[in-house]
DNA sequence: ATGAAAGCGCTAACAG
DNA sequence: CTGTTAGCGCTTTCAT
């Protein structure tokens, strides 16, 4: 591997001189500066980013930091998706990406701070973490830059992407309103996600503004995963047949609220209609094709990555970004034949 | 930030004795090493990985090269699952891990050696890139130590992980043929697939194990995708309906495939049967779910980073890691009623 | 068992 | 416009 010295040593001028030339500085006659460029090339140098880092105090690296369920994450792929997004992004604005795994282990012998500080990441991007998680406080007050995805915290140093998710709520139960359900249930996340809490206020609204009282035992938590919320969705059915809709914090979820229906001969969407949340693929795949309240994942992403390069480069933005979502209607939603008693 | 040399300071001894200390060199006495290490904690240190790498000449950073097409990796979320295996193995052997994303706009502008130098990895994975890709011939002569995935090339510095193909397309196809099936079509991906290459090998041989003569229009190529494969059944099939099976070298063709029947009126299992491969989440969610040949793409990724990592590290393990393949028998494959004239 | 000194490859005052 | 000098934070001979 050449350096600068020896391009310097090749073309018997300072390294000062390359390292200003080859980073095209103003300050060097063009003359030379072809020279070196040529020479630079002769020698088939490249910069030593390890070696720049160390001066400038600057790595030019992002981290990523997603949770240990990476791996459970392949059914919803929402973390791949964010990731495709942060990725796009950190490329075209010339950042590299590295990925952070922790789990609890290693969250007790190194904190986030020293982490970060350990890797070098200019910043951070956090996703898919729990409100509980321990590092969140550190997150909160470390003077790391950092953007949360889906947990509003703000600060100087902390921004976040998320969208709007009392509203994505309240469009999946107003549209099952506008079919004609009363008795509509809420299969939700759990009570660490702030999306949850967010997608249960959007519920409770929408059933408000229309005059529908709330039954609190038709609000169950289904920890995003399709198998509890099978189970969770198999006993509510039984015990309330009134039940003609179910609205779901998560598609993967609304699979497991189709697989109990089946169970239990209830036809989706003739007896029972179903929306979810997310749109992820299989949602769109699987029979009935699931109506959902869209997010635009990649976008979240990419976004994320925007946020945070224009942090560090300190720019001024607010440091936040709420995204849109869209309901996209398909098989699993019908109009309610059942009339309200 | 506090440095060694604070530490240094802070406890009276010299850099030297401070930096043997806390990498646990045995020529440091019990007790300064305590005492210093006290030191570190309470000055909050943490270690400048950016200039120890400098000196060593090793990052303990991996890359992750994926071809452009990362995004449409989506649907099938096969290089998730890779990346799932790799990341928690370099997590396991404390090396970090870097995402390149290049595209052919990039790569004009820097060749593969300088996108690795530049970083300082210390090894890369490459996956999904085509055999006709401009930087394979460098990775081939490039003294970058490398693993590839699902490409056989092998040298002192670079190394392969794969499946049986051949196997794995038999078993496919003489699962079709067990089922009484002999008119068997095969979509395959593209000419820049070692793996398809090696899938035609594996359906052409099981035919001929059969006896079953090869029909070469019935040979297409889908390009992986599901939208090109779902065209080309579409002709395939209305061109000849004695087809009762086809094989396809991917989930998502099949799930193409199943499309163009559907829309010939020609139903699944009943009068066509389908394998498809790679075992996605979307082929046990989609009805009728489909018959498989199932790569543990988790581990495919987790052996690639192990195999690197142990080629970093001077084992001499033959560079190279054969995994196995599984018949999944699902629900779109069936015994073949139509008799064969 | 500890320290002095050199150096990894680069950038950035400052001086000319 | 170019060179001198210093230093980023760390490891590693080589002495002591």
């Amino acid at each position: 591997m050449s350096t600068i010295k020896d391009i310097a040593k090749s073309v018997g001028l300072s390294v000062t001189t390359v390292s200003r030339a080859l980073n095209d500085h103003y300050d060097v006659s063009e003359k030379t500066k072809q020279k070196i460029k040529q020479a630079a090339k002769e020698l088939n140098y490249s910069p030593n980013s390890i070696a720049r880092s160390l001066v400038m105090k600057k790595t030019r690296t992002i981290g990523l930091l997603v949770s240990e369920l990476f791996r459970e994450g392949v059914k919803d792929n929402f973390t791949f998706e964010v990731l495709s997004g942060i990725n796009k992004c950190a490329g075209q604005l010339d950042y590299d990406l590295v990925l952070f795994s922790t789990n609890s282990a290693k969250q007790k012998v190194k904190t986030y701070t020293q982490l970060c500080k350990e890797r070098r990441v200019d910043g951070v991007i956090i996703s898919g973490i729990k409100t509980n998680d321990p590092y969140l406080k550190e997150i909160a007050t470390s003077d790391i830059p950092c953007v949360l995805i889906d947990i509003p915290i703000k600060s100087d140093t902390v921004g976040f992407v998320t969208t709007d998710n009392v509203l994505g709520a309240k469009e999946a139960v107003r549209h099952l309103i506008g079919l004609g359900h009363t008795y509509i249930a809420f299969i939700n996340g759990h009570e660490f996600a702030h999306v949850s809490k967010k997608r249960l206020e959007g519920y409770n609204e929408a059933l408000e503004e229309a005059n529908i009282p709330i039954q609190k035992e038709w609000i169950l938590d289904g920890s995003f995963s399709d198998e509890v919320a099978e189970q969770k969705a198999a006993v509510l059915l039984k015990h309330y047949p009134e039940i003609t809709a179910v609205f779901c914090a998560s598609d993967l979820m609304a699979l497991g609220v189709i697989r109990a229906a089946n169970k239990l001969n209830i036809k989706v969407p003739e007896d029972l209609s179903i929306v979810g949340y997310d749109d992820i693929i299989l949602a769109s795949y699987v029979t009935p094709s699931l109506t959902t309240i869209s997010q635009d994942k990649y976008q979240m992403g990419y976004q994320a990555a925007e946020l945070l390069i224009s942090m560090l480069e300190n720019n001024t933005d607010p440091h936040q970004r709420l995204l849109n979502t869209k309901l996209i209607i398909r098989e699993s939603t019908k109009l309610n034949t059942k009339i309200k008693s």
